[in-house]
DNA sequence: ACAGGGATCT
DNA sequence: AGATCCCTGT
């Protein structure tokens, strides 16, 4: 059976805002036509979940792009996964009952081997409030979406907010965003009927210093886990540039640090998965404020303030753009999937672009208790 | 060709909600059936732009009211305009273009003298994001729309907040009100179905001095330009309030101190139209803590703290009402229009208020950068 | 505390 | 497409 404890409420909540995007991206006047293209971009999802957490994929109805959340059993206050079991979800109705708890309610789920029930209990902080639902599950075909697993020749990390800006605005032209990389910095650029337009941020070196290591805390806490490498940071940080440009191999385990179902890795991974309840427990200690999640008390420096009591981010906001980058890219896109996407921002304060010319774009959000990553197929052969 | 540049994205924004105004004046619950009446009143307009600045003028789609707005060269951190060229400018676009603007964005327009198309480029005041934006232009008809050339019989000086507040209360009763200059001060009065509302504003010593040479820096600034009736000016200000109530001639040039473009005052319009561009600049002056530019170093008494670095203006918003008058006025208007119009109380903490029995109402509002005029028909013979 | 803008729901 | 509600910013 499966039973998972959530310190608050919220974090689903916002985690199926942003995966179950189904909105009226009507901010493109340019094709109203599209306003109802959309309607719901992903219906039915399997929450496949195991020891080491509960992992997510989720494909548009479209098949244009691809939505995988990952959490971390250690994001839970308590997680215990007997066996492997798919959920199979209907995203309306458990938006539906997620609307039924209050933010700051304790949530359990809880599932038993039969699967065909999620249930879920939401209890107030103070306890005098316990509300349970259950919920029916489906059978849905684990068509186990294959995630393109690319080496990627650029990665842009940049604030969430900022992001959201840019495709918001954007989207207020056209229909389609061209993403550029290049060593100038990144270009966003669109092109509407009423004007064109085009953003080019360039990397600062403050946000160079504080995200160099972004992205590679997994290889930081691994490493602390592992116990044996401190030494080795130092040196990993120093190189990391050139690893990406130069060890294809390495660069890219960089790069998709945020990799979380890699066979490879898993031996690591379950050290890190028991290790992390610990430090969740931690946590809750730390989060003084709120829900975040920082795990380790590595040698951070990424002190976040965490401003609000929403978002659960290592980083503060006010970040500026990093860039890292083989080859340039160039790849166009269309905004509505990326202003659906950019809802995560309520997630985490960074987010980072990962492209390769002619591949899909990865679109990738860290928060405490896990990650978010969207994918989107390029516009080919578009003006 | 044109180039112009702000230093701060934000009067844009503002100037355009200013003009663009489309508001769906539903603040009448008396009147429902009139929310939908107004949709956009003005939607195209010319921005005549020369080498001394920008020009723009239109009128709403039913023709009752016209907006005109100068900015003086003065008033932007770099203005340059070889030759006069119209740019033909569709408010809806201009205003999603800015949109992607951040208000304290450093703000340039250029344009070729093919006048196609409009750039905009906004620039983070610390330069690491350059967004850039092409707005197709239209070719209008530069309609010249005959802006009124009155010799004002009352004008009235009161702070824009005031005026906000007023004309939003009273289109909560009613849809029309009588704007009433008398001896004992101004009057605003509206019925309505529900109640009748009558606002007396009585002019108060401190805004008889405050605003005594509100309106009529031109002059001194045209006898600046001049150069040569440096010892007229002294001798003018003492006897500026007589000539209102004397010499209606001279009492008018000082009321209309604002007219730009008028054919029978064309003469006279010549100095006093230069005459307010270097104003302007005296304005922009006083504000020591924005964008000014300061031209001349005039005997300005309007020292003016200028709040915050939103507003230009050069008296304090805690103002009083100051009224001038040759005789009694009585005119009532729309008041959907003038909740329009005092939306520009975002730009100027002053308002001026100019009419003439029969004519239309002048609504002007000063700024650091220019000044926005609004004229709007009375109704007539209305109950 | 109020106003404006964005998002969601009908 | 319009109206209402919520959130953010001033």
């Amino acid at each position: 059976m499966l039973e998972a404890k959530l310190e608050e409420a919220a974090l689903l909540k916002r985690l199926l805002d942003c995966t179950h995007f189904s909105s009226y991206t009507n901010e493109s006047p340019c094709s109203p036509r599209l306003c109802l293209a959309i309607k719901e971009l992903v219906t039915d999802a399997n929450f496949e979940c195991n020891e080491e957490g509960i992992n997510l994929q989720a494909m548009d109805n479209s098949h244009v792009a691809l939505v995988a959340v990952n959490l971390e059993a250690s994001g839970f206050k308590k997680f215990r996964c007997d066996r492997p079991m798919p959920l199979g979800v209907n995203l309306n109705s458990l938006t539906k009952v997620l609307k039924c708890a209050k933010d700051d309610d304790i949530c359990t789920i809880k599932a038993t081997d039969d699967v065909d029930v999620l249930n879920l209990v939401y209890e107030a902080k103070n306890s005098d409030r316990i509300a349970e639902y259950d919920m029916k599950l489906m059978d849905i075909d684990a068509e186990n979406l294959g995630i393109p697993d690319t080496d990627y020749d650029a990665r842009v990390t940049m604030p969430s907010a900022e992001f959201t800006r840019i495709v918001r605005d954007l989207s207020l032209l056209g229909e389609s965003v061209r993403i550029e990389v290049s060593k100038e910095g990144v270009r966003f650029a669109s092109d509407g009927e009423a004007a064109n337009g085009s953003i080019l941020l360039k990397q600062t070196e403050a946000a160079k210093e504080k995200y160099e290591k972004y992205g590679k805390d997994d290889e930081e806490v691994k490493d602390e886990e592992d116990e044996e490498e401190e030494e080795d940071k130092p040196k990993k940080k120093k190189i990391k540039k050139e690893k990406v440009k130069k060890e294809e191999k390495d660069g890219d385990v960089e790069m998709n640090g945020d990799d979380d179902d890699d066979g490879e890795f898993k031996a690591k991974s379950d050290d890190e998965g028991e290790e992390e309840q610990e430090e969740e427990e931690e946590e809750e200690e730390e989060e003084t404020k709120k829900k975040n999640k920082k795990r380790k008390k590595a040698p951070s420096k990424n002190g976040q303030p965490s401003k609000k009591a929403k978002k659960s981010d290592e980083v503060p906001s006010d970040g500026g753009v990093y860039v890292e980058m083989n080859q340039h890219v160039s790849l166009t896109f269309s905004l509505k999937y990326l202003v659906n996407f950019s809802k995560s921002s309520s997630l985490s304060n960074t987010v980072q672009l990962m492209m390769s010319n002619d591949v899909p774009l990865l679109v990738s959000y860290k928060f405490g208790q896990g990650v978010i990553k969207y994918y989107l197929a390029p516009k080919i052969g578009e003006e």
